[in-house]
DNA sequence: ACGGGGAAGTTCAAATTTGAACCACACCCC
DNA sequence: GGGGTGTGGTTCAAATTTGAACTTCCCCGT
């Protein structure tokens, strides 16, 4: 087995604040969210990815692909946004088996009165936080380890 | 209420970057730890802090603070630990409600097992993959978003 | 000394997440 | 046209997470 190759002190510090940062925000968010709108982070993607596909609807499975939830995480956090009327399913014509989550009207209300709130907390502890140099490798450097990782 | 201030192209993309490549990371972390040595991403975290500490050792609160979870889940956690002999508690002598979590010494031949694997992944999918530049700009920016969110 | 405000950890029930097993159907190739 | 293989979603039980309540005890000011 050859030598593991460890991280020296920037990297570890680099990976250090990518996982804290992640962590800390989330927590934030989390916690504005369910205060604000009674939504989890989770949820609230949900919504938001629906609100912005063709029909205000998705696959199930393409909808736990973009928002990175395992399918059975997903038909459970429908299932509840169902229940809360802001998402309904309906079955997919060209294939039986297929389902779409669709939003809702009072789903699409619940979206557009969280987003405010939810943008203002990413702005404030993230993006401003960030100078135009960094925000620009976070968006590629980034976007580049997604995409490596089937994002 | 003022005007939101929504987020342009760019700085959407940096966040959903940001998000998508957490969330994609962690579950390959996630899935390589698992695999190869019977822990969760939490507990590895865990070993890694308390091994890194002065006497192999650290009070709750402040081990939950660093990995970043709540004291419950902390609690929990501990337990497990324990229970799989990587860990122990030990009671504080200044402060009586005090609990100190130890790394054991099977616990430390566990994370020194589990290092390598570990840090190879973190390599290949996000270190690796990084320009010089783009690494020093997540260290610098993400680590100043982590500071002032209480890292 | 003594009371009040906090901090440290744990406990508990409820909510969520996980991953494997499963059903039904789509697709493809001989 | 009949398997064999793979995909889409759900189900289920077990594991984990959450947040609030609770118990103890520390610390500070009077």
């Amino acid at each position: 087995m050859p030598e593991t190759h460890w991280l020296n002190d920037d990297e570890m510090a680099a990976w250090q604040a990518f996982l804290t940062a992640g962590a800390l925000l989330n927590r934030r968010i989390e916690e504005q969210l369910k205060d604000e709108s009674g939504l989890s982070h989770l949820q609230y993607e949900v919504l938001v990815r629906l609100g912005a596909a063709e029909g205000g609807r998705l696959r199930m499975t393409e909808l736990a692909a973009v928002v990175v939830t395992s399918k059975s995480g997903l038909t459970y956090q429908v299932t509840q946004l169902e229940k809360a009327g802001l998402v309904r399913r309906s079955s997919c014509r060209d294939d039986v088996r297929g389902v779409y989550a669709v939003l809702t009207d009072e789903g699409r209300r619940r979206l557009e009165a969280a987003a405010p709130g939810h943008v203002g907390v990413v702005r404030a502890h993230l993006v401003d936080v960030l100078t135009p140099d960094q925000l620009a490798a976070v968006k590629e450097g980034l976007g580049e380890v997604a995409r490596r990782l089937g994002g």
